[in-house]
DNA sequence: GACCAGGCACATC
DNA sequence: GATGTGCATGGT
């Protein structure tokens, strides 16, 4: 397998990813502390949560969020799965793409209350590898919403990887700009332990790394740990 | 006013 | 299999 690389970003060498992952959750750890996610109380509102943040900023979800906890939506599944999709659209529309997203949770509804009675509890007793397949199956539920999902409301150890991650992990030469999710997801889970704590912070604490903007460059997006050299100032 | 944000599905080649 | 496009709001 032939990879390019720019000068500056040495490719990093197989044995030393597992060192060079868990340094990288470390420094994350030690400097941001524990994010303690998902901002979100309850299953439903965390599926819902999810499904809501695709490709929109948080602040904007959390509106939307509000208006669904107001009108008494989140308080159970029965009452989101009855509502019209116009209705739900309204209420979520501060989180952008609302008519797509409104299908989208409706879908899940129908599938919740068609496969399990409405009911979450049942849902969460089924083994990881069923939920995974039958979350993508889902129209609307890709392989970031899914992993999300069962990461953080199914409190499954799996791996979110997301656009930071793979920006952050593309600067460091760990993986090429268009690799595709499951090949970065195994790069985690092939070298860390199956953690579902941790897997939980990683993540969440990826999210709090790229949100954090360069002044010099837009670019950069790791500058907080060390100028951008997370993995570069590596002492390995 | 452009750009970005915790994606995904679908059409087309 | 790869690439392009629609979906939309709100903050910087």
């Amino acid at each position: 397998m032939k990879q390019s690389f720019p000068t500056k970003m040495r490719p990093v060498s197989n044995a030393n990813e597992s060192i060079i992952l868990a340094e990288l959750y470390r420094r994350l750890y030690r400097h941001y502390g524990p994010q303690r996610w998902w901002p979100g109380d309850t299953r439903l509102e965390i599926i819902v949560g999810a499904i809501l943040t695709q490709n929109t900023a948080w602040a904007n979800v959390e509106k939307a969020i509000r208006n669904l906890k107001a009108a008494g939506l989140l308080s159970s599944a029965r009452r989101l799965h009855h509502i019209n999709k116009r209705s739900l659209a309204r209420l979520i529309k501060p989180a952008g793409y609302y008519n797509v997203k409104s299908s989208r949770i409706k879908n899940f509804t129908r599938f919740l209350f068609s496969k399990y009675g409405g009911s979450l509890e049942r849902m969460a007793r089924r083994s990881t590898e069923e939920l995974s397949r039958e979350l993508i199956g889902l129209n609307g539920i890709g392989p970031e919403t899914r992993d999300s999902i069962l990461l953080y409301a199914f409190k499954r150890p799996v791996f979110v990887v997301d656009a930071y991650t793979k920006r952050i992990l593309s600067r460091h030469g760990m993986v090429k700009t268009d690799a595709f999710y499951d090949e970065i997801q195994g790069l985690f889970m092939s070298h860390l332990s199956a953690n579902e704590k941790m897997f939980n912070e990683y993540h969440a604490l990826i999210v709090r790394l790229g949100k954090e903007r360069c002044r010099t460059s837009p670019q950069c997006y790791g500058c907080v740990l060390g100028a951008g050299k997370v993995l570069e100032n590596r002492p390995m």
